[in-house]
DNA sequence: ACCTGAACACCGTTCAAGT
DNA sequence: ACCTGAACACCGTTCAAGT
């Protein structure tokens, strides 16, 4: 019974061939592991191999089902991002997408470790729900874009949401966090008001609240209001952009 | 003089201390030879064995100058924004922020292989040049933002230039690149016309231009005119918001 | 101060072999 | 079809020892 913290002891012994007990192992399964390793211990610390020992079965065993680590990651993304679609024809378009972009950064705060490979991984990109673009196209359509404006307000819209997303969300150094959060912490409290007088000036209010000069991501210190904000400027920016597109209206 | 593709030989074997030659050993030549690396490999086939292979040195040597994996990033990532940030006070705001997304993505497009280090990692998001936020804040704050808005809107603008970003030059599947891209093209030209009426009917329009409909990323198939209009949307979105803040300018 | 040489504790993935 | 057991070719990081 030698336990020790991250020891990759064997698992179970027992011989090949499926096991005879109910506990079926199946892509979803693995995925759903993966998920929970993710979000106790970050991206950074997952493996094939403790999910493999997680399951009480060899590595070998794991790819059998998922062929790939990075595939693995895309269904662990694509389970978090399932369901995040509001339903169609219910809302004016501006609403369905508000509607949209807290749906989404809902589920990205239920599992916010895996929030890196929504934005940074085309992989996983792929593997978003379909719904999702044919609601964001429906909305826009509605919005009076089509043809090249509607490519690009549909480009505006997902990276506005993912990227924020993805942002607030960025993970912490793996390690020494304590140590470096303290390091950033003294350089942001030590910037000369003579070199950055704007900066200097509004330090209490930005400190740990702005990009660049936090030390906490969104788990931590959520940012609600800059979000809803981006929310209203999404819209507006929109809205402003179909008034170019077609004057009449 | 056996040389095959990625063997990890030992370097010119050398005795200890400090060499003769000229070929200093900074903390600067480290990161150059690791962006090299990763411009050539991209991020995922990145390791401090190469780059210490590749300056003939033995891995716990480059561990001497960088501390971590982590660190060594951080200043790569620091080195290819620096000097994005455009001057200051020499354009109006809204010209200023515009510059400065093209900068920035002319920077990112040089390097495109550490896109998904800004967004998605919060060391080098700490690593960013100082005047980069200040020349934001100066911006909005002549923009009229002060307070709270003043934090949502740099939140947001931060948010829209590197989230973007992250986004088109997010990587693809590091293998078998060929099947995962056919495999989504498949996908995506089997769109049902009932299940998604909008996205089947501008297929031609949006296939592999479109996020999470594409199977290349900015490097091949670069979104310019998306992120020309991302900018006109932030700024229109700005505006909207400085006038909800103070209804009487 | 700067580097070698070797080791430690991991990885993802492959593959023959079992059932 | 599904899994074992072992191997291959890597990792980042640490550390005593050299110069």
């Amino acid at each position: 019974m030698a336990s020790t913290m991250k020891t990759t002891s064997p698992p179970k012994p027992r011989s090949a061939g499926r096991p005879a007990g109910g506990g079926e192992l199946t892509k979803q399964r693995i995925a759903e592991v993966a998920l929970a390793q993710i979000d106790e211990f970050g991206l950074g610390a997952f493996s094939m191999r403790e999910v493999a020992a997680r399951l009480g079965v060899y590595p070998a065993t794991v790819h059998w089902h998922v062929s790939t680590r990075e595939a693995l990651l895309a269904e662990v993304a694509a389970a978090v991002m399932a369901g995040v679609t509001p339903p169609a024809g219910k809302l004016e378009w501006q609403a369905w997408i508000a509607e949209l972009f807290r749906r989404c950064r809902d589920a990205v705060r239920r599992h916010p470790n895996v929030a890196q490979l929504l934005g940074a991984q085309l992989v996983s990109n792929g593997s978003l729900p379909t719904e999702l673009v044919e609601g964001v196209l429906a909305a826009l359509t509605e919005a009076g874009f089509e043809g090249e404006p509607l490519l690009e307000a549909y480009n505006c819209v997902i990276a506005a949401m993912l990227g924020f997303l993805t942002m607030e969300f960025s993970p912490l150094p793996a390690d020494n966090t304590q140590a470096w959060a303290e390091e950033l912490r003294e350089r942001v409290h030590t910037i000369r008001p003579l070199d950055h007088p704007v900066l200097a000036r509004n330090l209490p209010l930005l400190a740990n609240k702005a990009f660049i000069v936090r030390w906490d991501n969104g788990t931590a210190v959520p940012l609600d209001s800059s979000f809803e904000r981006h929310i209203q400027m999404t819209i507006d920016g929109l809205e402003a952009f179909a008034r170019r597109v077609r004057p009449g209206a």
